[in-house]
DNA sequence: AAAATAATATACCGTTCGGTATTTTTTATA
DNA sequence: TATAAAAAATACCGAACGGTATATTATTTT
């Protein structure tokens, strides 16, 4: 069972989360914090040592809330061609989902961030990058499975795929219109589709 | 000849607008202006009723640099062909350019915004919109003289391009690597290639 | 149940926040 | 150059900022 400590710990996160998410670092007070979580700044110093310590515990809640979902997805398939078309299924409908994260925070954090060289700008590159390679292992597994052709695997894939995901994940949120996202993911699969043995 | 305080308020516009795209609306403080502005709260707020209306200022300035920029590219070009490809080259040079801003000033403040509705986030939507229809209307009008396939205009290439611009840049700048850019408008002007007549 | 420990609340620190009324300085007009 | 008008500097407002030392309350352990 988990102690007292840890489950503030963990309610503290989850309930944060979303407000660094949406409204950035900086512009974050303590009193949106204290007020969220009925809290004392009290309590939260006890279970954080910063404000900012607190901040990239609450990227790191929304990305592996992120990176759950999708591989929840991609375990009901069995080979690698499988997985990366759950990919694109998954970010289908992605427009709820990081609604209720407060948006994309691969995106939100990593604008916010980008001005200032700290715990948290790293921590977005190592996703990201992550997220490409991840991407990328999936197209060479494919091939070797015979799924795939070998030339595509030289491409790249995932870097443009994650790229035009990406995009299409700044222009769904900032015009509010989730058919950027399920226009890119269709051209993803179409492209992918014209590399399948 | 400008009157002193049209001078000033330009000279604020200019010096702050950098600023504003770097940090975001609610990080930047009045501290920051009058530092680099050398001036004081009450010249600012003698040329600038509210620090919001001095952030929208600094973000159409920002906006109108980049599309002094990309007319000034598109001006040596006599087709509406040649418009759009001058469009993707000025993008192979946006990592040095972007940076002169502090940044990708839509992306910037279309992330930062996008939690509020207020004139920023106004703002940055039309500049989208106008910036897609900007695309796809040259690619109707390079279709009327002939260069360019029918059958293109019906694939509301304004927005795919803009969407993979925008993904591109984002990366860009989170990973501090030109390449996705470079690479971006590549395929993109190969898929333009594909529809020439 | 008592004692020790851990977790949270309270009250406060100095600083900075956005904004403004007033005074001083600079510029333009006569 | 004297005067009127405009622009910028100064000094200040109450509120909110992030952070902390201490006191109080709740939870474990004995």
């Amino acid at each position: 069972m988990l102690t007292k400590a840890e489950r503030t710990k963990k309610f503290i996160v989850e309930t944060v989360a979303p407000i660094f998410n949406q409204q950035g670092y900086a512009a974050t007070s303590l009193n949106d914090l204290t007020k969220a979580t009925g809290l004392t700044k009290g309590a939260i110093y006890g279970n954080f040592e910063s404000k900012e310590a607190l901040a990239v515990a609450a990227f790191k809640y929304n990305v592996n809330e992120l990176f759950k979902q999708i591989s929840l997805h991609q375990q009901e398939s069995d080979s690698a061609l499988g997985a990366l078309y759950k990919i694109t299924e998954f970010y289908r409908s992605y427009y709820q989902f990081s609604r209720k994260l407060g948006g994309c925070p691969i995106l939100n954090i990593g604008v916010d961030a980008h001005h200032q060289e700290g715990p948290l700008m790293a921590q977005v590159q190592s996703v990201i990058s992550k997220s490409q390679q991840h991407i990328q292992s999936l197209v060479k597994l494919a091939v070797k499975e015979g799924d795939l052709k070998a030339e595509f695997a030289n491409k790249n894939f995932g870097k443009l795929m994650y790229t035009r995901i990406q995009g299409a994940i700044f222009m769904m949120q900032t015009m509010d219109d989730h058919t950027y996202v399920v226009e890119a993911v269709d051209a993803l699969d179409q492209l992918i589709s014209k590399y399948e043995i």
